[in-house]
DNA sequence: GAAAAGACTTGATCTAGATTAAGAGCACAA
DNA sequence: TTGTGCTCTTAATCTAGATCAAGTCTTTTC
């Protein structure tokens, strides 16, 4: 259960077997089932979710009814709708399983209580955090100087499982083009890769 | 020259004035002029700069000669290029002054220091990524939802002064349209706003 | 295991915004 | 103070990808 969790942290910060044995008393395992909802849009987000098995995905709902996938979260992500987690607003973001999912949720209190007795997870999440900004800034600079095949390519090199994991339409959504869009893009792709 | 520094930290956790004093010493106070760079893309970024007076942006340059701004950062903010400062790679981005600034450098071996020696700063740290991270999500969020009019009626409310102190084809890289684009748009704006 | 509901494909048409191309307004350097 | 080169504006044209509209193929569900 905790195993994908601690080598994460083993990844980024050392920690001892003391640590890791007290980290886990901080944790809330949860199941979920494929469709079920982690969150609900306007609720305010209970759960930073670490993901052991499974797929994730958060989601907005535009105006006009359109979804737009901010994330996907497979095995060894977090996953929150982090704005709302923090400052226990209302979530701009739904949370969905896309397939049956195992996680450990940490409550905001146990968060806090965690960061508190175990410093070392303070210097984990920062680099956590940081890693994911360079990721999300390469994402908007990719959003604005590639096309949609070339965006679809790119997808295809950073996480090639995914793109088979996800619905299509869901993956279309992620990278900022419609369905339709990308179902031409992988008959276009295909027939030249052959 | 600090004051701005140490508000910004005192309004994410809270410091002691001894603390406050020691901060001051990993830092290195620096000016660059208009158009002088911070950094230069390919090159090692040196640096995790606070703006302490000016405006500075940082952009990629692609393949067919186009600039994209990643992120403008005036006084109170960060700018780095963090994946290149934080592993010590090839930068992908280069930083620019827009206009004169004044920063306060933290060298990475200067920044590793400070953390070790003053943990709550690992604190600040993490809170500021995570709120960049927010912010980053929503410009994604932004950028697949919203009609170029719509958003930059957004950057308007978010970040009203920014749109007055770089140049309009900046502000246009940064929001993913062409400088042609959004100088159609302001004229409409201002027709209909009259 | 039939049928209803989704998910994906394919084609025709449309459009927001890009591209191309001049001019107009400015700023700073000589 | 006067160019010389930027930056911004405006207009004409073009195009990548959206939208609209059927179909077909796959899952669910009962």
């Amino acid at each position: 259960m905790y195993e994908l969790l601690i080598e994460n942290i083993r990844s980024k910060v050392a920690i001892s077997e003391a640590e890791e044995e007290q980290l886990k008393k901080y944790f809330i395992p949860k199941k979920y089932r494929k469709r079920q909802y982690l969150l609900n849009g306007g609720d305010i987000c209970k759960y930073f979710s670490f993901v052991v098995d499974g797929l994730i995905r958060s989601f907005t709902v535009d105006d006009k009814g359109h979804e737009h996938v901010v994330q996907f979260a497979a095995e060894g992500w977090w996953v929150s709708d982090m704005g709302s987690f923090l400052e226990e607003t209302e979530a701009m973001y739904h949370i969905e399983a896309i397939e049956d999912v195992e996680v450990l949720n940490l409550t905001k209190p146990a968060m806090e209580e965690m960061l508190n007795e175990l410093p070392v997870m303070e210097r984990y999440f920062r680099i956590l955090m940081q890693k994911n900004i360079v990721t999300l800034q390469q994402r908007v600079v990719a959003d604005h100087s590639l096309t949609a095949e070339e965006k679809y390519l790119r997808l295809m090199e950073i996480y090639p499982k995914l793109i088979h994991r996800a619905p299509q339409q869901q993956v279309a959504s992620y990278l900022g083009i419609t369905p339709e869009t990308l179902s031409r893009i992988r008959k276009q792709v295909a027939e030249k890769g052959d």
